[in-house]
DNA sequence: CTATTTTGAATTAACGTTACGTCAACAAGG
DNA sequence: CCTTGTTGACGTAACGTTAATTCAAAATAG
């Protein structure tokens, strides 16, 4: 393959005008003519730049890790096209890695570990993570920026708490009194159970205890079957994981549970199936897309050494999209 | 951060005797005694291997790329966790990205195209590259595998002709004689409508034209909608693309059929989700995580020079699920 | 006791880039 | 005519690694 040596042997100059021209620095200034016969000599050599002689060189590879807890989560769908997104115009690729997968010793995390690999680290998912692997990465010489809640280290997140309370309010003002919170382990979970038990207690309502079973579909059918063994049975439901929701529709439909009829449903975290199912259903859209790019923007922040904006994303705020899964209640079930 | 360097002056030893440590070489040799003072030198100065440097020397940068063509598709869930494990076993990396969002001169396919990025690059999707992009891509140094029938690229794909074949013939022997298919674009379809076609004319039925809608949810709804103008209406349904079935599903509760009562359902490809769905979706099962190991072995085929063993992929076949959406005909629609 | 082999290491030349420092040729100003 | 500045380029030293080559000292053979 064609090298600048080559390029600058083609076209008579020396080494120096070619990196020049590659990269139009102005440092080293040529003739307009110079220019277009070392250019016509790159384009006859099909000359392609070694990105990792460049990268050895600069010691920086444009390239950023993202490491997401459950890779398959469609809620991290418009998170990954708002990093690529984010990530392109500042001229980097994206290393997309499993938390699942990163054991300790694990290929990914070697990789990661070493030297010259990633200009910084996206995470999500850190709970997930192992302690030493964590360990391991906070050693890491380039900075990491964790895309939710963190203690040491900078983060930013989407307001996990304000989703749990819009959706808890939409509820209660549906008239509904007997809500609850069908959840998850880990933080986000609590934060959107938080937001469940301000807007029931704003309202002088007792707020259930938190049922927490897990992520995914199971989740959410094991959940609402817990929620049905209540003394008094509840007439509305605020699912923690989005995923969830469809484990609830089908243990509803086992059940016999007609839904919005006799339960209403709110899903936390909105994804285009939503809107397939039957009922179709209402949900608080996250702002994934926006958290993307803001992590993005904040990790080259930390990059370039600058002070990271940080924090909780407040614009655009969650947003309630109503479907068919939720209604006014009617009637009181006994 | 320390490099070799700094270890070999820390352990009163060579540049060479470190490099040699950190590969385990047997063309440098040393005493043990040596070895480990070069092991604590390393531990006490935090020391990392430069990958770029490594990748540099070496001509190989252990890290390979994957394109898919809707990377949010939940089908490539087990396609990538195959690739990611077999490359980890060839210790590399894989770097993921969307032929969505590969555009000419889009930073992604500038990376790939640049030396010293990948070791080699599979792709899923290459009918939805444009051309000038696959034009690029073919000039590419490295090797390429393509992840389904491909004509002039090496290739490797599990059997699309067979699933649909399966698919069909379970419905005809549940005694279903109006079976429709409902398909999508490209080669993938055409393979599948073939198997459909296949296994109808075995029984000396007239197979229904491909009504090709497109990918995902809507095309289901549309798909059935447009099925169930037909002059005769069918009892059963293939659905191309499994993530479709959510929409032949939420359409056919909005016109009032009732599946499988009424309409029998068989989907192509199998996801978590369609064993939560209600009624529970009958599907063939693809060997999409086999299809992801054997395509990184066939792509590090490639990349020693071996030749590679391409094709269809036959063992494990394609594999029927059966659940609640699709059953036996009992009576004749009017 | 010398000749030969083995052991244990050190030197060094790449790999392809980039950026610093240098410098000749020419132009403009006094 | 000399001084100073500008233009257009060249040479070269890194970046951190690996592997080929070289070589002294120790061990073994004859």
């Amino acid at each position: 393959m064609a090298t600048q040596r080559d390029v600058a042997r083609a076209a008579g100059v020396s080494l120096a005008v070619v990196s020049a021209v590659v990269n139009g620095t102005s440092h080293t200034r040529m003739r307009e003519s110079t220019r277009t016969r070392v250019l016509q000599a790159m384009q006859q050599l099909g000359y392609q730049p070694n990105q990792t002689a460049r990268s050895l060189r600069l010691n920086q590879t444009d390239m950023i890790a993202m490491i997401l807890n459950k890779i398959d989560n469609p809620v991290y769908g418009p998170l990954r096209h708002g990093v690529y997104e984010a990530a392109a115009e500042h001229g980097a690729t994206v290393l997309l890695g499993d938390a699942e997968t990163m054991r300790f010793g694990s290929r990914f995390l070697t990789r990661l570990l070493s030297q010259g690999t990633v200009d910084g680290i996206l995470i999500r998912g850190e709970g997930l993570l192992d302690d030493d692997v964590m360990a391991e990465l906070r050693s890491h010489p380039k900075p990491i920026l964790i895309l939710e809640h963190a203690m040491d280290h900078p983060w930013i997140d989407v307001d996990d708490r304000r989703a749990g309370e819009i959706a808890t309010r939409f509820l209660v003002n549906l008239s509904h009194r007997h809500i609850v919170f069908v959840g998850g382990l880990g933080y986000l979970s609590q934060q959107r159970y938080l937001g469940y038990q301000q807007a029931m207690d704003a309202v002088g309502l007792t707020p259930a205890p938190h049922l927490a079973t897990g992520f995914g579909e199971q989740a959410g059918a094991d959940g609402l079957r817990q929620a049905m063994q209540a003394a008094t049975a509840p007439t509305a439901i605020v699912v923690n994981n989005i995923m969830s929701a469809v484990g609830v529709l089908a243990a509803a439909r086992d059940l016999g549970i007609a839904i919005p009829d006799q339960l209403s449903v709110v899903g936390i975290h909105d994804v285009d199936l939503m809107q397939h199912l039957r009922p179709a259903v209402t949900a608080v859209r996250m702002p994934m897309y926006q958290l993307g790019r803001a992590g993005v923007e904040a990790l080259y922040d930390l990059i370039a050494g600058r002070p990271s904006a940080g924090g909780v994303i407040t614009d655009p705020e969650p947003e309630l999209v109503i479907r068919d899964s939720a209604t006014a209640l009617t009637r009181i079930r006994d």
